[in-house]
DNA sequence: GTAGTTGCTACGGAAAGTGTAGCACACGTC
DNA sequence: GACGTGTGCTACACTTTCCGTAGCAACTAC
């Protein structure tokens, strides 16, 4: 049983159904960015992406199904898992994340 | 007891520190995403950050010493949480979501 | 047939999140 | 003094989610 992200119908805990509510609920729910990120160079197989992640097949089965629905994911069954042009769209807007990830760790070190 | 998110200490799953790992388990975590947004023009006091989101005062607080941790959030007496300039640095990077979480409502209404 | 790979599921135990109540402290007001 | 109000935050029992391991069914190759 899979539990809908989609815009329109309302978020957890936002009873609107904004999308930016669905959104951020969605990339909210553990595994879920990470999986996006992994996907960002080359397809994945199902189990490659388990051992990369580190997480339970049950949870990243859950999470695929997730990002399928959404339609930032799609199977494909010569390559493996990867993203939609959609997915693409999100993860150029969170590539920018890792470029700052570094420039935060530095603040951080800098106390 | 917090659980330490920041860059250096190995990121849930993932055994290394990278910063982008550490980054994208802190934002990975049920809630986070959803309170740097809320905060993401005016400063707001617990209450009325956990009415907003409508989460357990419990999440919150744990969500926020984690975020304060993290240098993105912090507390001023006078108006309540607000972002720190790290926190805004990282939600000008959030931004192009709200855009382009209405695109990606419209492509999945449109079928 | 049997060994490997595929995506995925079952299930018991551990961890995280929920909902409600309430604490401790500060402030203002009578 | 005693009250009410707002502050951040905690306690606790309940529920949901997640983890770790095992294994299934289908397909391919040999």
């Amino acid at each position: 049983m899979v539990k809908s992200v989609l815009p329109g119908k309302p978020a957890r805990g936002s009873r609107t159904g904004r999308p930016i509510m669905a959104l951020l609920d969605l990339l909210g729910r553990r595994w879920t960015l990470r999986i996006v990120w992994e996907l960002r160079e080359e397809p994945r197989r199902f189990r490659e992406l388990q051992d990369l992640i580190g997480a339970s097949p049950t949870i990243v089965n859950a999470r695929l199904a997730e990002l399928r629905e959404a339609r930032l994911v799609e199977l494909d069954a010569e390559s493996g898992y990867r993203l939609t042009p959609l997915g693409r769209e999100l993860l150029r807007l969170l590539l920018p994340l890792h470029h700052w990830s570094e420039k935060w760790a530095k603040a951080l070190a800098a106390g």
